[in-house]
DNA sequence: ATACTTATCTAAATCGATTTTGCAAATTTT
DNA sequence: AAAATTTGCAAAATCGATTTAGATAAGTAT
């Protein structure tokens, strides 16, 4: 009931180990490997099921075939269909996905990307969290084929994909502004990353392009209890100003936001107009449907993996490594 | 830059590969090494950032310390909750965890339990598909370890943990009898699984239970699209016999549901009540709340890591190797 | 003083592949 | 026909660990 190794197929075709490694790689030819030959050790190792160990493989030749994902959280929408779509592709070029999700823990970030490295991946395809620039740091120095996703770090020349953040927010704020919503709020989170800054960069600008004077900007503190959370947004919603929409920079804010409005009584899109950035499922069946700016997540995820394939030498012709993706505006009902 | 070897600490160290492996894997005591040594060779390898290779341990023990985890679909909500505590509790374990999904396509399946298998994985844990009950009876029969979650084949005896099925929905049966729901209908899919065999038994006995003689069963063919399953769903929702209740037998169809629901412009729950087999974001959002019946996720997958860990020979003592787990009934608006 | 333990560590085999180098026989060149 | 190549394959080193079976020196018993 053992599995048959390179040893057992030589001794059955009664050849030596090497003549098989040769010829079950594909360079008899090379190795000037007769043809009979050829044909009878590839006989051989059909007929006994020989399938090389890649444990071994991996220790002589220092590939693993494998790829590490670190995502944030694994049973968001957004990084579940990701990780598909890395998947798939990944398998077409013959590697396996290891994942892990650091759960927006910094220490967990920090141990997953050492012992990733420990497990010899060939490469990684990270969602950087604040925590983590100088795991990234070490990891780009020490020559590690990496790729960032969602975000980035300004400081750190990483190759990276990501959605245009700016233009995303730009797109649904022309969106309601020609609908002739003025108060617009915008609820993001204090978290220091990148494609928050952009996010917000693109809630200003617009309101500036159309000279509307009133910002109405609410941060929820990245690790508030939900209740505490809710509270703060539904204080902003029926607070003073008085919104007439409001745009919710998650989808987890979206959701959280979807629940204070609801808790308020009010009606979409009749006493609020809604945006948010991200779609989810919720979103698409919540009457009457939350307008979002989509973020084309096999696109992206298809871009991060060619990124990745062209350090690792792959594939070349990758000129730029450092890709924005334009998202789209998906109008549904409250908008 | 290269990274340092055992090889390189016994070098540092003045001793052979040996002993440092002896110490480093906690045997200087057994190897009787002296105190000095060992402390020596420890602070070396520190000092040096020594972390052994795990491919080359791997292949010497023949343990990769990885799990393989295949489930239907990545993007599923509860697949991907799933996941997330599989890898949790794998990571406790030392186990990293390489996942793939099936998009419910067989052919895919079989060739992942192959390709995995020679990535050697100290073991599965298999989210089975009809077209995988061969797959399974070999990986049993080569004795490795293999747990099946969320369904089993009745003929192979391996291990598995599921959500009670049968009582789930007597359960949600029992609920909707006691709020005076008489013409209930009942939508499942018409694959050949266990699991759903076991919801449309508690369907059918529920119902004799309590006198009803009125069975209104709907199989959505499994892989009819959308559009399709729409029509299907809504000639049988509007249909003659008039249901005043409705039981989904998993989120997807809830799901389909729902948006026939909302299509044919009917109120939930003051038309038609409706319950669901899984829970899902979208349920708790959605107004007025569909009443599911939920499985208890982490419990799943820990049990299903007890009992893969238990056949590694991990931990010990566990004694039942086909565990149900009891679902619970979570009652929200349309019921 | 000789045999017997005991303490402390090392040598070498091994896991299963890949790859560089080697080497006899066949063939070609001069 | 001797020298130089080419052909066709095998030997052996190697990747980086673990582990079995010694080896050496020191201490103990007889």
């Amino acid at each position: 009931m053992k599995r048959v190794s390179l040893k057992d197929i030589a001794r059955l075709a009664g050849v030596s180990p090497s003549t098989v490694s040769f010829v079950l790689n594909g360079k008899a030819k090379q190795m000037r490997i007769s043809n009979a030959l050829a044909e009878k050790i590839i006989e051989v190792a059909r007929r006994e099921g020989y399938h090389p160990n890649q444990v071994a493989v991996s220790l002589r030749t220092g590939k693993s075939n494998m790829l590490g994902l670190i995502v944030e959280s694994m049973s968001g929408n957004f990084f579940a269909s990701f990780a598909r779509v890395i998947e798939v592709e990944a398998a077409a070029h013959g590697y396996k996905v290891v994942y892990a999700s650091t759960e927006n823990q910094q220490q967990k970030a920090h141990e997953l990307v050492s012992i990733l490295g420990h497990q010899q991946v060939d490469g990684y395809i990270v969602t950087p969290t604040p925590g983590m620039e100088e795991d990234i740091r070490a990891l780009a120095e020490s020559k590690k084929p990496v790729v960032l996703m969602d975000s980035y770090f300004p400081g750190i020349d990483v190759p990276h994909v990501l959605v245009n953040n700016y233009e995303g927010v730009t797109k649904g704020m022309e969106h309601l502004i020609e609908k002739g919503y003025r108060r617009i709020g915008f609820v993001t989170v204090d978290l220091n990353l990148v494609q928050m800054q952009e996010r917000l960069k693109g809630y200003r600008d617009s309101l500036q392009k159309h000279n509307i004077s009133e910002e109405h900007i609410l941060y929820v503190h990245y690790d508030f209890e939900r209740e505490r959370a809710i509270a703060q947004v539904s204080d902003f919603i029926s607070g003073p100003p008085g919104l007439d929409a409001i745009f919710f920079a998650t989808n987890y804010l979206g959701l959280l936001g979807l629940e204070t409005i609801h808790r308020l009584g009010y009606k979409l899109p009749d006493n609020l107009a809604m945006i948010c950035f991200d779609d989810h499922d919720v979103f698409r069946f919540y009457p009457p449907g939350i307008t979002c700016i989509r973020q084309p997540v096999e696109e992206i995820a298809k871009t991060a993996l060619e990124l990745l394939m062209s350090q690792i030498g792959k594939t070349n012709g990758v000129t730029n490594t450092k890709v924005e993706i334009s998202p789209s505006l998906v109008v549904r009902g409250t908008s």
